[in-house]
DNA sequence: GTGTTTGCAAACAATTTGCAGAATT
DNA sequence: AATTCTGCAAATTGTTTGCAAACAC
């Protein structure tokens, strides 16, 4: 049988996806609680973001970038990527979840659930396009 | 510049691609288009995969298998993947474009677009589980 | 003490890239 | 002849895993 014993890195790594807005990958995770916890690897945090996700206390973001995100909140919501920086957040609106029933009338299998991932140029990088751009017309 | 030669394994990766209904991974295109060219390398195969999506000739389709698929259909469309065989295929329905409106009420960025996910069991999967005979994987 | 978790390094899987030779124009 | 494309192998990137020591209960 498998209990499971209390872990300081995994406490931070919870902590940590819960203060942030956005949707940071292993990677990122990793820097920052290397700030707090010097030694820690990052396998530890990859076996601990794999354990919260199947725990069910968070959420694994696939949106096409090549790396996974992480997600505090399970219940099922969009995302946005941004083009420029890559940054993955919610998009809090409603899920359409009629679309699950005009795709079974068209496809032939059962739909269990669906997710959906908006893109674009989040604000942020907007600014400072439109900066950069100014900037960079010194001729 | 940069001018585009003729090659026959472009050829068969498109043609080959254009066959299939579902979205295959490099990995299957390689495995198929060996049959025809014994020689090839998988690196050509990503090469032109590559190659053809960015002359938007077709289009890369992730959806968090780790593994990227193919499809030759450039128009915007909704996909469904299995959670049985990890076949990914095309759920032909109109796409909501009204989400795209929704969304950017409710987020602080430009919205430049969306895709859909759907996900469960294909009819072939569904069959042969109620058979109960084994699956297996095809990506 | 028993079982879980860690840090480290090595292993893996998917994809990309450098290069010399072959094919296309 | 000039470029582009190929096959091969090595390199890269993101993630997983084996193992002995450290930690939690």
């Amino acid at each position: 049988m498998k209990t499971l014993k209390y872990s300081r890195q995994r406490e931070s790594i919870k902590e940590f996806l819960a203060g942030r807005k956005d949707h940071p990958t292993a990677d990122v995770v990793y820097m920052n609680i290397r700030q707090l916890y010097p030694n820690i690897s990052l396998g530890t945090v990859y076996r601990n973001l794999s354990l919260l996700v199947s725990l069910g206390e968070i959420q694994r973001v696939s949106c096409g970038d090549g790396v996974e995100h992480f997600d505090p909140n399970t219940a099922s919501h969009y995302h946005f990527i941004c083009r420029e920086c890559g940054k993955v957040q919610d998009v809090p609106m409603e899920t359409a979840d009629h679309l699950e029933k005009s795709a079974a009338e068209r496809f032939d299998g059962s739909i269990e659930g669906h997710t959906a991932l908006f893109y674009g140029v989040c604000r942020s990088c907007r600014e400072k396009i439109q900066k950069g751009l100014d900037k960079g017309k010194v001729m």
